[in-house]
DNA sequence: ATCACTGGTGGGAGCGCTCCCACAGTACCT
DNA sequence: AGGTACTGTGGGAGCGCTCCCACCAGTGAT
C-alpha cells in the first residue's frame, strides 16, 4: 500500500482510513466521530476514539479544507504598518479578546498587516484564494476598498468601528457618542463651562460621533455650541498641539479641553504648558482611550476607556456566527449585527 | 458539469482544468506554468497566462497543499504571552525582518503565541497537523520541549538565540559575547575601572555569553575578575533594582555598571538614584538592546544594539532554505547553519 | 404479517491540485 | 536507415478528507 512515487511522506501520518480499519468501522463513521456528529452510537464512538488515540491520528487540514470547502481560519486584518500596530495598546488588547473568543474553537487566527500597497496587493491575492473563512477588520477608513472586495468575494467580515451611519457590514463599536458626553458632562460637573474640543480625523466615523456627543452635551447643559471652541485634530500629538494653540489664541478663557485621543491630549498639554496654563488649575483636560500615555502623563490624564478586549471578543463571536451560517452577510437583514459597547470615564488628576 | 450535491460553491471560482480547456492545453501544462517550470515553450506559456488572466484564476491552496504535501506557510512562534510580545520592540523589529524576507515569496506567515499551557497544547496540536512547513522560534528557554517536538515531527525550524553551546538547531544570534565586551571596553576606555555587571536570566544562553564577555574584557584589561562585582538579575526592572542595591552595599566604590538589558539598567538607575549616586558623574551605566527605554531614560542610556531586524531576515532565509530542500535539519551537518551577527554600541550620555 | 419510519452505518464519488509515466516530435549521432 | 537523447506535452492516479445516498436493523403502528 505504498504511496505512489517518492513523495516526501516521512514515515506515515495515520489517515482516517487507517483509523477506520483499526476501529473496524467505515470511513464515514470515523469522520462523524471526529466532527462530533450526534448520529453515532456510544460504543462505536468509543471504539473510534480509542483507535484515534492509539494511532495518534490528527486530521489532515488540507484534505478537510479541500473536501469541505472551508479553511478553519480567520484573519485579523490591520490596515496599518507593523509599527503602529505595536505602538498602540489598542491592538494588543483587541488581539487578547479575539484570542479569548477563539480559544475553545478549532479556528486558527491569522494576523495580516496591510499597511503598504505591496502588502495590500498580497492581501487581495490571499483573500481571492479564499484562504480564510472570515475576516476581522479593524480601524478601516471611510474610503477603504477592502470591505467591498470582501463583499464581492463573499467572505464574511466584521468591522470594528462602522465607516458611517450607513455601514452595511456587521460591526462592533464602542459608544463614541456616549463616551464624549461622559467626558464633557464630567468637565461641566467640575464647574467648567468654557469647554473646548479637539477632534480626531473627521473621516473616521467614530471621531464624528465624538463631536456629536460634545455638541449635544454642551447644548443640553444650556451652554449652546460655540463652533469656535471646536478645532480639528488628527489623533496625533502634533495635531493636538497645533489645535490647542489655535484654540488658545481664539479663546484665551478656555477652562477645559476634551481631546479625541490621549495622544492628542498629550499634544494639547504641551501647548497649554507653553502658554503657561496649569493643569488642572487653569484648564482641565480629558482624553480618550485610557492608554498607557494617560496613566503616565504629568499630571495623570482623565480619559474615556473603551472596552477593547471585549470588543475583540464580540467581533469574533459575531464573525464565527456569520461563518457558521455561511451566507454572505449583506444579503441578510442587519438585525442586531451591529453592536455598541459602553465606555467608562476614568477620572484622574488632570480634571 | 454541475458540482455534486449542493456544496456551497458560490458561483464558481475557475479551476486549473478550466484554464487548461480555455488555453487548449492539458492540466499538466497549466500546472507547470503556474509553478514556473522552465519546461514549457514560450508560446504555450503565453497562452496559459492569457487564460489565467481572462478567467481570474487563483490556485486553490487546499488542493495544492493536499497534493504536494506542503502548506506554503511558516509560523513565528512566540513562547510568551501577547502582552510581553507587544511590550518589547524586539518582536516588532523581528517581525519586520521576517516580513521583509518573505515579501517576495508565496510563503504566508503565521504568528502564534504560546504563552499559556493552553496555548502550548493548541500549538502542539497545530504542529502535529503539519499546518506549517517550518517554524521560527524566538526567545526559547533552555528547557523548552518545543524544539524536540519539532524535531520529532520533522518540521524544519530555526531558532534565534541557541539554547546552549551545543545547540543542534540552525540558529541566528547576535554576538552577545562581543557585545558585552564592547560595553565593558567602552566603560574602561572612559577611565572607569570598578565595573560591575548585572546579569540576565542565566538559564538563557545569551545572558551567559554576556557574562563571559564581561569577564574576558575585565581580565584582558588586567583588572582581574572580582566575582563580587557580578550580581544576577533576571532581565526585569525589579531584578535590576535589587541587584544594584546588593552591589552598592558590597562595593560602594563601584564607578560603572554594565546591565544585561535596558530594562535591568532602568532598575539599576533607580537604585543608584536612591543611593544618591549621579549618572554618569559618579557611576556610568550601560544597557543592552538599545530599546525605546534607552532613548527615553534620564539621562539617555548608552546601550548595545542588536541587529534584530536583520536577524529576522536571516532566520527566515535560513528557514526557507531548509524548507526548500526539505530534509530534516538534524540529519545534516550543521555546517554554517548557525550564524552570529555583530552588535553595535550606541553611546549616549549615561556613560 | 406488512408497512412505515427511525437511528446507525458503509462506501462511492468527488474536491482541485501535483506528480510522474508515456509518448510525440525534433535533432544529432552512428 | 536505425539508434539515442533530448524537449515539450497530455492525462491517469492519487493526496485524505467530506458529503450523501443506499442500506440494514430495530421499533411501533396498522
Amino acid at each position: 500500500m505504498a504511496t505512489h512515487g517518492a513523495r516526501g511522506r516521512s514515515g506515515g501520518r495515520p489517515t482516517l482510513e487507517e483509523v477506520a480499519a483499526r476501529a473496524g468501522v467505515g470511513r464515514g463513521t470515523v469522520s462523524r466521530v471526529i466532527n462530533g456528529s450526534p448520529r453515532v452510537s456510544d460504543a462505536t464512538r468509543a471504539a473510534v476514539e480509542a483507535a484515534v488515540a492509539e494511532l495518534g491520528y490528527v486530521p489532515n487540514t488540507a484534505a478537510r479544507a479541500l473536501a469541505a470547502n472551508r479553511t478553519d481560519a480567520i484573519a485579523l486584518v490591520v490596515p496599518e504598518p507593523e509599527t503602529r500596530f505595536f505602538a498602540e495598546p489598542y491592538f494588543s488588547d483587541m488581539l487578547k479578546g479575539v484570542g479569548a473568543a477563539l480559544s475553545d474553537t478549532e479556528m486558527q487566527l491569522l494576523l495580516i498587516f496591510a499597511g503598504s500597497d505591496r502588502e495590500r496587493a498580497r492581501l487581495a491575492q490571499y483573500l481571492a484564494a479564499h484562504r480564510v473563512d472570515g475576516v476581522l477588520l479593524v480601524s478601516v477608513h471611510a474610503d477603504d476598498p477592502l470591505p467591498d472586495l470582501l463583499a464581492q468575494l463573499e467572505i464574511p467580515a466584521v468591522i470594528s468601528g462602522p465607516r458611517s451611519a450607513a455601514e452595511t457590514l456587521p460591526s462592533v463599536d464602542s459608544d463614541n457618542y456616549g463616551g464624549a458626553r461622559q467626558a464633557v458632562e464630567h468637565l461641566l460637573s467640575r464647574g467648567r463651562s468654557r469647554v473646548a474640543h479637539i477632534t480626531g480625523r473627521l473621516d473616521v466615523y467614530g471621531a464624528q460621533r465624538r463631536v456629536d456627543g460634545y455638541r449635544d452635551a454642551m447644548s443640553d447643559a444650556g451652554l449652546g455650541v460655540d463652533e469656535g471652541l471646536i478645532e480639528a485634530g488628527d489623533f496625533t500629538e502634533e495635531g493636538g498641539h497645533r489645535a490647542m494653540t489655535v484654540l488658545l489664541e481664539r479663546h484665551p478663557d478656555i477652562d477645559a479641553v476634551f481631546a479625541a485621543s490621549d495622544v492628542t491630549a498629550a499634544g494639547a498639554r504641551r501647548a497649554l504648558r507653553d502658554a503657561g496654563r496649569r493643569i488642572p488649575e487653569d484648564v482641565a483636560l480629558v482624553g480618550y482611550d485610557d492608554s498607557a500615555i494617560a496613566r503616565h502623563m504629568e499630571p495623570p490624564l482623565t480619559s474615556v476607556r473603551q472596552p477593547i478586549e471585549e470588543m475583540g471578543r464580540r467581533m469574533t463571536d459575531l464573525l464565527l456566527t456569520e461563518v457558521a451560517d455561511r451566507r454572505p452577510l449583506a444579503s441578510r437583514g442587519l438585525e442586531r449585527r451591529q453592536m455598541v459597547l459602553a465606555t467608562e470615564l476614568v477620572s484622574r488628576s488632570s480634571s
